[in-house]
DNA sequence: TAAACCATGACGGGAGTT
DNA sequence: AACTCCCGTCATGGTTTA
């Protein structure tokens, strides 16, 4: 195999050089002054006591309310008591995270109800269609929600819903059995009293009702009126999981509501993905991307934003930081911003900080003034990468970029073929050629390595591309495909580390990571490239050759601190994060960027959204958080 | 048997035009 | 607004090769 394309002889600068020494230099890295601003908030601890006068009957309605079933409950209280709310919650949240590890049937029916299903349909379609063909039974679920004149609503979205949307889609979730038929005379969106009396029907109080429509305004329909409602409930409620007593259960808890939103919006976006572009454009919800894609700033440009207001529910600690691809469906940014303490993601492109195109999206609670770049400054055009695919690079290339570096990489027989397809030219060849020359090295990333010979990346080219010390998937067995497939799937180094330098100062005595989906750990190196100590570092990875990647750079870079790996995500339930957090002192930073298989474009077969087989991990990263930030704060 | 190879489009954003 | 065209996208599953 030719390997005359490797950038390793680079003579601006030097990636050949020890690993650790290398390393050890960018840790050095010069910075204008940073003045520490207080990343500390003020975090009230919560108030987990139930009243006195709330009988048992009342604290199962709360949890069933937020979507755990009634035995579940039951059983969490026998075993944990009346008196501590907390563990009672997180007994649940043990609950459900083994029951759906070990049952996908049970994730099909929630997957269901969380569509507003009631639980016995939900079995009896699976029952009658079997677990295979989801379509189908959804078909059922719709067929007999018809039938009974109760198919799910879906309350606090506004982007389903407008006045063309069919009217047999509102209705009330609470009970799907419902015996009076209100529903079906009341018209919620015709006058203020309708709509006051649909609101208080669907569970909501009338003060919280009256004040929405009051905020709304008169024209404002049904489901920006409940968006406005969960909203407020969300800012007031984020912390306290426990009653206000003029609610209604299952008004309480906003997740519990976003939950039963995400199942909707898979069905939206399956049945009404026009209609939705369309409304989710005038949604203030929605999502766009920025052009230029550069976040809140990058070093090398000059616009640059140092100020913004998180949420307050989202201030730390712990720190977060999630990311994913930025070009996911429509509509799955909204979703994980609403799970993450509704933070607007920050998109930066990679391309302006490397030669490499890598379009994603950031959701963090870090503060972003006073942040700096790794140093040196790595390769920001492909002749600069690859110096010396400059002497055959043809004039009507006019790539200076690379696009995304992938999971797949060209054939060596591509190459060939293209060889073939210029031979027969001079310097000139036809256009025709020259597009398809051009589409297919834009499509797989080739650089000219020798005359009319284009060749793919190889491994070591990509690690320096994404910011890692060369020959940091080597070993372990790793083959050169499963190399670019690790890689394909990682960070890009420079990028994560410019967004995480602002815990240098803040950590000066070491950092405590819990590292989720850490790959071959972008994450970690990225912290070790900016000079902060990895004091421990508790890292979730399935894949056991990324594993060894990491513990094999953990060890090649003398790191003092602990290193914990976990294969499966499951396993970090509700014990075994008390375990970690008392013996580390809970952590610093919880990062991780959850599977993008059925998000990305590039896949044909299973680009289902974040309720995707891979991609709905995102949830277990929500989960996890959620579990350390209410732990942390009720040491 | 492990690794390499190859066929497989849809979706969404941007820019331009009508 | 609605239309066109252009372009890029952390991939999967089956088959062939070494």
């Amino acid at each position: 195999m030719d390997r005359n394309s490797s950038g390793g002889d680079a003579d601006n600068f030097d990636w050949d050089t020890e690993d650790e020494l290398e390393i050890d230099n960018y840790a050095i890295s010069s910075r204008s002054g940073v003045s520490l601003t207080n990343g500390e908030s003020v975090l009230g601890t919560t108030e987990a006591g139930s009243s006195a006068d709330s009988p048992n009957s009342k604290l199962i309605d709360h949890f069933v309310g937020m979507g755990f079933s009634e035995e579940l409950v039951a059983k969490a209280i026998e075993e944990n008591g009346e008196e501590n709310s907390n563990l009672i919650l997180e007994a649940l949240l043990q609950y459900s995270a083994s029951s759906l590890a070990s049952s996908s049937n049970s994730k099909l029916i929630d997957h269901f109800l969380g569509m507003g299903f009631s639980e016995e349909m939900v079995i009896k379609a699976i029952k009658e269609n079997g677990e295979g063909n989801t379509d189908t039974i959804l078909e059922t679920l719709l067929t007999y929600s018809a039938l009974e004149k109760s198919a799910p609503v879906q309350h606090a979205d506004s982007d389903n819903y407008s006045s063309d949307y069919d009217g047999s889609f509102l209705d009330d979730f609470t009970d799907i059995d419902s015996s009076d038929d209100t529903e079906e005379t009341l018209n919620p969106d015709s006058d203020e009293e309708s709509r006051l009396l649909y609101l208080t029907k669907m569970g909501y109080s009338e003060a919280e009702a009256s004040v929405a429509m009051e905020r709304c305004g008169p024209d404002s329909s049904i489901a920006e009126l409940t968006d406005f409602i969960c909203a407020a409930q969300m800012a007031k409620a984020a912390d306290a999981l426990f009653p206000v007593e003029d609610r209604k259960p299952f008004c309480n808890d906003p997740n519990y509501k976003k939950r039963r939103n995400a199942g909707f919006d898979l069905w939206k976006r399956k049945k009404q993905m026009k209609l939705d572009k369309k409304l989710l454009n005038e949604d203030d919800h929605a999502v766009h991307l920025p052009n230029p894609m550069i976040g809140f700033g990058v070093p090398t440009e000059p616009d640059q934003i140092t100020q913004r207001t998180l949420p307050e529910d989202a201030i730390g600690p712990p720190y977060f930081y999630y990311e994913n691809v930025a070009l996911a469906p429509v509509g799955v940014w909204s979703e994980m911003s609403r799970y993450l303490y509704d933070v607007t993601p920050e998109f930066v492109d990679s391309k302006y900080f490397c030669a490499a195109a890598r379009k994603r999206g950031y959701i963090h609670n870090l503060p972003i003034e006073n942040r700096y770049p790794l140093l040196p400054f790595p390769p920001r055009t492909i002749h600069e990468a690859f110096p010396l695919t400059k002497k055959w690079w043809p004039s009507w290339d006019p790539r200076t970029k690379l696009n995304c570096l992938q999971t797949c990489t060209a054939s060596a027989k591509l190459t060939e073929r293209i060889l073939k397809a210029l031979e027969a030219y001079g310097d000139e060849p036809p256009l025709n050629v020259q597009k398809y020359v051009l589409d297919e090295c834009r499509k797989w990333n080739l650089v000219w390595v020798g005359k009319n010979k284009v060749a793919p990346l190889e491994p070591d080219e990509v690690e320096m591309l994404l910011g890692f010390p060369r020959n940091h998937t080597r070993g372990g067995g790793s083959s050169r495909t499963e190399r670019i497939k690790s890689l394909g799937n990682s960070f890009q180094v420079d990028t994560v580390a410019y967004h995480l330098s602002v815990l240098k100062d803040m950590f000066p005595g070491g950092i405590t990571v819990l590292s989720l989906f850490s790959g071959i750990g972008g994450a970690e190196v990225a912290l070790h490239r900016l000079g902060v100590p990895l004091k421990a570092v508790v890292s979730v990875e399935k894949s056991e050759v990324n594993r060894n990647i990491v513990r094999s750079w953990w060890e090649q870079t003398n790191q003092r601190g602990t290193l914990i790996d976990i294969p499966d995500v499951q396993e970090l339930n509700g014990d075994r994060l008390e375990q970690l957090i008392s013996r580390f002192g809970g952590f610093d930073l919880v990062v991780g960027g959850s599977p993008c298989n059925n998000l990305a474009g590039s896949n044909r077969h299973h680009r289902d959204g974040l309720e995707g087989k891979e991609s709905s991990l995102f949830y277990d990263y929500c989960r996890i958080l959620d579990l350390v930030r209410l732990m942390q704060r009720n040491q």
